[in-house]
DNA sequence: TCCTGTTACTACATTTTATGTAGCGCCGTG
DNA sequence: CACGGCGCTACATAAAATGTAGTAACAGGA
């Protein structure tokens, strides 16, 4: 049983799981600061900003039953094939971000 | 002052105040349930699974701070331009949540 | 062998955040 | 003027995250 019921996303469609999943603290972050190579436990904490061990594990753990990242034990934390694509989806996010930035700030 | 600090994104760098905002609690889901048209907020609440009003009534003014959604007395909260260009960023999702469901089930 | 450092975590008390339930004030309809 | 729907707000309880400390495994050096 590798679906297990998360938070809130009782109707079963994957597009609620996956909200479900991202949604919840640190998880974008992590898959974002893994885009470049794999990283280790702690290097990955301090990247995020210094989240306690707690629940960045906890985090990795949820996200490693995703199946969005695995863990190598010669390099440490490394996204899977699956979450190579869906950062490839986030990427445009990026250059997203800038013109919102620009907008938020003049409003 | 509107992009006031968020949640351990002192680095003012705005993918990493995005990936803080999106990865509020109800955040994803919000924006996702505005994407065919406006919603009344009672009626968002209950989309969105029956979060507390509390908690609603918190990320939608979070939304609104960050342009990404407006009220509109007659039809309720909705997507603004930018609000819009961000989902249409994450259509993609949706397609490729079934994929991922697919290969975390076969795991 | 013992010391030192690095690794990935776990324990647990405190603080922060979310929930659940109730209810308020405003408006339009009958 | 009662009624229902609207967008909230209050507040006590419950759940989640933080901060700090510490554990256990392994590696290299004296």
């Amino acid at each position: 049983m590798v679906s297990k019921k998360v938070r809130g996303s009782t109707t079963g469609r994957p597009i609620m799981a996956l909200l479900d999943l991202l949604g919840r603290r640190w998880v974008l972050r992590i898959v974002w600061e893994l885009r470049e190579k794999p990283r280790r436990f702690r290097e990955l904490q301090e990247l995020i900003g210094g989240a306690s061990p707690t629940i960045v594990n906890t985090r990795l753990r949820e996200l490693r039953e995703a199946c969005l990242i695995e863990i190598d034990p010669e390099a440490g934390y490394r996204l899977t094939a699956l979450g190579q694509e869906l950062l490839k989806l986030f990427l445009p996010l990026h250059l997203w971000s800038e013109k919102w930035a620009k907008a938020v700030r003049e409003s």
